[in-house]
RNA sequence: GCCACUGUGGCUUAGAGGUAUAGCGUCGCCUUGGUAAGGCGAAGGUCGGGGGUUCAAUUCCCCCCAGUGGCUCCA
């Protein structure tokens, strides 16, 4: 007999060789959601045997640990069902993702008909229950089971005795090499959709094989994977392009070419607030403004480091009569150049410099997507020159104003991430280890100090130096950075950046901040519509009061109503055209103005207006003064929710 | 750049080897209308572009271009 700790302080005794699965179904009883267990706080299968005193707990389908199990056990499954349609397909890893499993093989590329064949087929298996068993098996049998698997192989190669055991799970014809734990049944899996196809790189390295992914969804319930479905299409509903459209923010025209967005007549309103709002933070943070031409010469990039170690980024040059110009990817180059233009005193630093600069990025063309990756990109760009002593503080002052932004903006949803360099690919970084270790510690001593939760991330950093981003998601999940605030330690000496000291000497001991809080005008105006749907606040509306009339007589008063409030400064327009007011409600619906005002016979009487919110909510006989002065200070605070209608 | 899918008037879309739907929008007339489709009428498309197969191609094939989702990359 063996004595099993139940959780909370009970104890069963048991035969020894009882499986977890079996002390599971005894104590929590039949349904009790359990996919595997927690045997000693180690995930096991249901099937693991007992033999010695033990604390064994259920893990449950709806847990972290349990969904990762369900997912993973589900990708087997699409395995399974590959390889029975495509006797040559090569599996090759297939882990859990945050909605689901991907799963690549080693194939010819297959379509949506393929997908919809494989998906029926994985139906059928979960419908033969298919039992799942864990085998333990030495190298030599492994290498024999999977001998015509190259890919399966080379994991051996990299991984046996470390993390993934030597262990095979087999459900009926399949077998894969795994560490476990699975489900024990396939009819466990019933939850799951296969959702696309892509094409991955062995490894993700694009010199190695091209594999084909397939990608699915799965969840313990039929809730769970409908409440996603439903996900997916309110983010269809927020998505940026779609909004965009219907607001008229922007247009993508195939004769100027993918990826170059521009800005029409209400997209260029928005995009003016945004800016003009960070003139003014800008301006009370103490930084200076300049502008920096769109290109510059071949030399220039060579000392900034960018041609060696970003040349991929950029354009082709262009040939001049007297040298080789590039379009800029960066505005730092330049910048240091405005440092360096005059004699700097350590009674000036920090001195920072601030440009809405406008660069140029050659992205593979198929990673393009509506205005969150494009070409032409207009970055809220500032370079902060500082000694070592002042970094702390400029960092920290930065992930401030990152904050108040977010605050303004209504953004709650973003996770902030050190970005290290990978010494394993000197290549990408400049090449000066004690460099990183010395800006990285300093960058986590910062992050520590400030108290806020973040990952790591090596190989994510700056050619030049760490970073913090600060990551968003879009709602579809994909993750994107949004801020970055990045240590340059290698500008002071490709620049020559220095500054006259307290003693009266030449210091050439500059760090180099290079911030960009609010992204890019592109990359923002992307995530700030998502947020809100379109549904902007007030004073970022391109249409904030849309007036509406309800027939011919009322058109003296809408134009008054009209002037009275463009002398506040409230963008204003006038619908008196003689299509009936439900009409003309629904038509301006789509350009999303902050307030509609509707004008008719009650509302001349009085000098007043009736004012219709976004949610169709109604305020009636508003004196027209009150309304001024309300908006007025809606648009003038930047509120973020609108108020004018309870 | 790579893989898959998609591309029909301004927008959303039907269709199929015989040059094509419908709704919204636009324009005109009627309606002067109080809160998410008032009525009638008209205009508008060489079905993304170019080749090929065919008596005939928007439909089938090939090559481009663009969009979407991924890969890679990144603000």
């Amino acid at each position: 007999m063996i004595s099993v700790d139940i959780g909370e302080g009970e104890s069963h005794e048991y035969a020894s060789g009882i499986s977890a699965g079996e002390v599971i179904k005894n104590v929590h009883g039949r349904k009790s959601g359990a996919v595997a267990a927690f045997v000693n706080g180690e995930e096991r299968d249901m099937s693991f045997r007992l033999d010695e005193n033990c604390k064994v707990e259920p893990i449950l389908g709806d847990s972290e640990e349990g969904l990762y199990i369900l997912r993973h056990s589900c990708a087997h499954l699409l395995a399974q069902a590959v390889t029975q349609l495509y006797p040559d397909a090569k599996p090759t890893i297939g882990p859990p993702i945050e909605h689901g499993f991907y799963y690549d093989f080693a194939m010819d590329p297959i379509g949506d008909e393929e997908l919809r064949q494989i998906e029926k087929r994985m139906k059928e298996l979960v419908k033969q229950n298919i039992s799942i068993e864990r085998e333990e098996l030495d190298n030599e049998s492994l290498r024999e089971i999977f001998s015509s698997n190259p890919f399966k192989l080379e994991i051996m190669d990299d991984k046996i005795g470390h993390d993934v055991g030597s262990s095979a799970y087999r459900q009926g014809d399949f077998i894969d090499l795994c560490k476990g734990p699975h489900v024990s049944l396939t009819s466990q899996l019933r939850w799951f959709k296969l959702t696309s196809t892509s094409q991955a790189y062995w490894r993700a390295d694009k010199d190695r094989e091209s594999l084909v992914r397939i990608y699915g969804m799965c969840y313990p319930s039929k809730d769970g994977l409908k409440e996603r479905e439903r996900q997916i299409q309110e983010a269809a509903r927020r998505d940026h392009k779609k909004i965009g459209k219907e607001m008229g923010l922007y247009m993508i025209n195939d004769l100027i070419g993918k990826g170059l967005p521009v800005w029409l007549p209400y997209g260029e309103i928005l995009k003016s607030e945004i800016e003009n709002f960070a003139i003014e933070t800008e301006e009370a943070y103490g930084y200076d403004r300049v502008t920096t031409p769109v290109l510059g010469k071949k030399e220039l990039f060579e000392t900034s480091g960018h041609l060696p170690h970003y040349a991929e980024g950029m354009y082709p040059p262009m040939k001049m009569d007297d040298g080789e110009y590039y379009l800029k990817a960066m505005n730092c180059p330049m910048h240091h150049l405005v440092f360096t233009n005059s004699k700097r005193s350590y009674r000036d630093l920090p001195i920072r410099i601030a440009e809405y600069g406008t660069v140029y990025r050659n992205e593979l063309s198929g990673t393009l997507a509506g205005l969150l990756r494009v070409r032409m990109l207009s970055m809220n760009d500032a370079h902060v020159y500082c000694t070592l002593d002042q970094v702390a503080t400029e960092v920290r002052s930065n992930v401030r104003m990152a904050q108040e932004y977010y605050e303004t903006f209504g953004f709650d949803d973003y996770d902030f991430r050190l970005s290290l360099w990978d010494p394993d690919n000197k290549d990408k970084y400049i090449d000066q280890p004690e460099n990183w270790e010395a800006t990285q510690n300093h960058l986590r001593e910062i992050m520590d100090g400030l108290g806020v939760e973040y990952t790591e991330a090596v190989g994510e950093a700056a050619f030049y130096g760490p970073k913090i981003d600060i990551q968003f998601r879009t709602v579809l999940g994909r993750e994107e950075s949004m801020s970055t605030i990045q240590l340059d330690f290698a500008a002071k000496e490709r620049f020559g950046l220095s500054y006259m000291d307290e003693t009266g000497n030449e210091n050439g001991e500059v760090f180099v901040i290079h911030r960009a809080p609010l992204s890019t005008h592109e990359r923002f105006v992307a995530f700030l519509l998502e947020q809100w749907a379109g549904n902007l606040p007030t004073w970022l509306s391109p249409v904030q009061a849309q007036v509406i009339t309800i027939s011919e007589r009322h058109k003296d008063y809408a134009e008054n109503v009209r002037e009275t409030l463009k002398i506040a400064g409230v963008r204003v327009k006038v619908d008196d055209s003689d299509n009936t007011i439900g009409k003309k409600i629904r038509m301006h619906r789509k350009s999303r103005p902050a307030y509609m005002l509707i004008l008719g016979d009650d509302e001349m009487k009085g000098g007043s207006v009736s004012i219709r919110s976004r949610n169709g909510k109604q305020k009636n006989g508003v004196p027209l003064e009150q309304f001024v002065s309300d908006i007025f200070a809606e648009i003038s605070n930047r509120t973020k929710d609108l108020s004018l209608v309870e």
